[in-house]
DNA sequence: CAGATGTCAGCCGCACTGATATGA
DNA sequence: CTCATATCAGTGGGGCTGACATCT
C-alpha cells in the first residue's frame, strides 16, 4: 500500500481556502469574496491608510485602487484625504457598507457550516483563534 | 474607540492563505504552488482518475488538463489510460515528481514557520489536524 | 532635490464557457 | 443514440510591472 503521507498545514490551508471560494459565489454573499473580505477588514481597521489596507489584506497597492473605486462608486467604503499628510488617504466604511457587511456575514455562515461539518463548535472556535493569531503575527 | 469586530472563520482562512500565496514564491519553492499542491495531492492519491483529482483540488476540468500537461512535460507526472475504462485517464507521480515533491516541501516549512510563528509547536499540530479534518469532510 | 503615496495603462497567468473527439 | 471523459479555443476578471501625478 502506499503510505499515508500528511500534507504540510500550507498546503491544507490553501486547499481549503480553494474550497471556501468555491462556496462564496456571488448568489450567495450578495457580493463578490474580494468585496466582502475587504468590508470586514475596514470593519476591524476603520481610517487606515489605503497602504495599510494593502499591506493587511496582502492586496496589491494598484489592485487596490480598482477595488475601492468599485466598493465607493456603491457607496461602501469613503476615501478622505489625511489632513497630517495629503498625499495619504483614509479608507472608511460607511452605514451602508456596514449594512451590506452584516449582510454577507449572515449568508457566510452558511458556507462555514458546509465547510467546517466535520467539525464540532468547539473545534470550530478553537481554529478560528488559531487563524486570528497566525494572522496577526505575520 | 471602535468595537473590536471578530472576522469570521472563512475570512480568516481566506485571508491567512492570501499571506501563504505571497510567501510561496517559485524562488523558494523551485516550482508554482499549483504544482506544489498538485504534486503533493498526487502523493497520497497516487493512480487518482483525472475527474477525482479535479474535484479534491476544486480546480476546473478544464484548466487541470492544462496544469497536468505543464507537469507531464516536466517528467513529474504520467497519464495512463485505464484499461477498465478507456475514456479515464489515471494519473501518477513518477519518481521525478517525488524527489520534486520533497525539495518543495523542505522549502515550504520554512515558509509555514514565518506563516504561523504566532503559534507554539502544538498548536500548529492542532491547526494542521484541523485543517486535514474539515478538508476531509468537506 | 529625493522620497512617499496613490493612480493609471499594459501584460500575463488563471478560471470559466462552449464546442469537439473518443469511448462506454 | 445517450452519456461520460478529456481536450482545446475563446473570453473575462485578478495580479503584477512600469510610468506618471501629487504631496512632504
Amino acid at each position: 500500500m502506499s503510505t499515508v503521507h500528511a500534507p504540510g498545514a500550507m498546503v491544507l490551508l490553501t486547499r481549503l481556502a480553494k474550497v471556501v471560494f468555491r462556496h462564496s459565489d456571488q448568489d450567495r454573499l450578495g457580493m463578490s469574496m474580494r468585496w466582502f473580505v475587504t468590508l470586514s477588514y475596514l470593519d476591524d481597521h476603520d481610517g487606515a491608510t489605503q497602504q495599510a489596507v494593502g499591506e493587511g489584506l496582502c492586496v496589491d497597492a494598484n489592485n487596490l485602487v480598482l477595488l475601492l473605486n468599485e466598493l465607493e462608486a456603491d457607496g461602501l467604503v469613503e476615501r478622505r484625504r489625511d489632513p497630517q499628510d495629503r498625499r495619504r488617504h483614509l479608507v472608511h466604511i460607511t452605514g451602508d457598507g456596514r449594512r451590506a457587511l452584516k449582510g454577507a456575514e449572515r449568508a457566510q455562515e452558511a458556507v462555514e457550516d458546509k465547510v467546517l461539518a466535520a467539525l464540532s463548535a468547539d473545534e470550530r472556535t478553537t481554529l478560528r483563534d488559531l487563524l486570528a493569531r497566525a494572522l496577526a503575527g505575520a
